[in-house]
DNA sequence: CTAGTTGCAAAGAGTTTGCATGGCG
DNA sequence: CGCCATGCAAACTCTTTGCAACTAG
């Protein structure tokens, strides 16, 4: 039977408060430091908040930190990751035809996709008009 | 300009031979200790394998240690890559819809995605039968 | 009360880096 | 010979765990 504890209610908070964005364990744990919330803290909880589905775990890329995101009542909303080769810049693409894409290579090729860990490279918009002028 | 090494040769030579698994730098490194291959040398070279594209690296599972796989020289621009979470195996998918799914991206998102990077990472059909049986 | 929760410090795992040595071309 | 490659040890990063103190119900 889980508790209700001041700790917990601050991460929540925060994380519903910037649904938009992909948070890290430790972007977390800063922004509550003022509140005393612990790093080990916001490690359990955020495991915690996943097993519930409250919260969506992304692993981007290795080695590097889990992110980590409030999962809106809906679960259509799940979304994909656009990796630009050449910035880095990391897009999140939310869309319904994407959604299609995990429903037809279940059905057609018999494959559930994980979209937290699934990541498009390739080369963003900026990146495309840039490249037409400065060739590499 | 890169030199030919005893390491290096060892290194790519077992990766060519056990090129339908998938590898831990761990393994790599253990499979070698006889030969006097260092685990810092198998990072190494694994790194600059990954550059020229001879070698695959893949996340299998977060906190986990990555995977390497035989990159072989089949084009592979044109396919997409379903790669198995539970049981490793890299599947090969061509199919015209998933073709489609470059087009969208790229007309609707403004993304050009590189099929040769990508990686749709999930559970595979024979790993979905057998979890029905055996709860994690 | 009593079981879930917290948080520090320390352990852990995987990977990377510093630096002196070794060896290919 | 110059320069890349090697390899040990140590550093690093993110995350988990041990354990004693704390607190919600």
């Amino acid at each position: 039977m889980p508790y209700n504890t001041r700790q917990q209610e601050l991460i929540l908070s925060y994380i519903k408060q910037n649904a938009s964005e992909h948070l890290t364990a430790d972007a977390i744990a800063s922004a509550l430091k003022d509140e005393q919330v612990g790093k080990t803290t916001v490690y359990r909880c955020l495991e915690r908040l996943c097993k519930q589905h409250t919260v969506r775990k992304y692993i981007l890329s290795e080695g590097k930190s889990a992110c980590y995101q409030y999962a809106l009542g809906e679960d259509c909303h799940r979304h994909f990751h656009l990796k630009c080769l050449r910035c880095g810049r990391l897009i999140h693409a939310e869309c319904e035809q994407l959604a299609q894409i995990e429903e037809h290579i279940c059905l057609e090729h018999d494959f559930d996709i994980d979209a937290s860990r699934t990541v498009f490279y390739g080369i963003c918009g900026e990146c495309k008009k840039n490249e037409s002028n400065t060739e590499e």
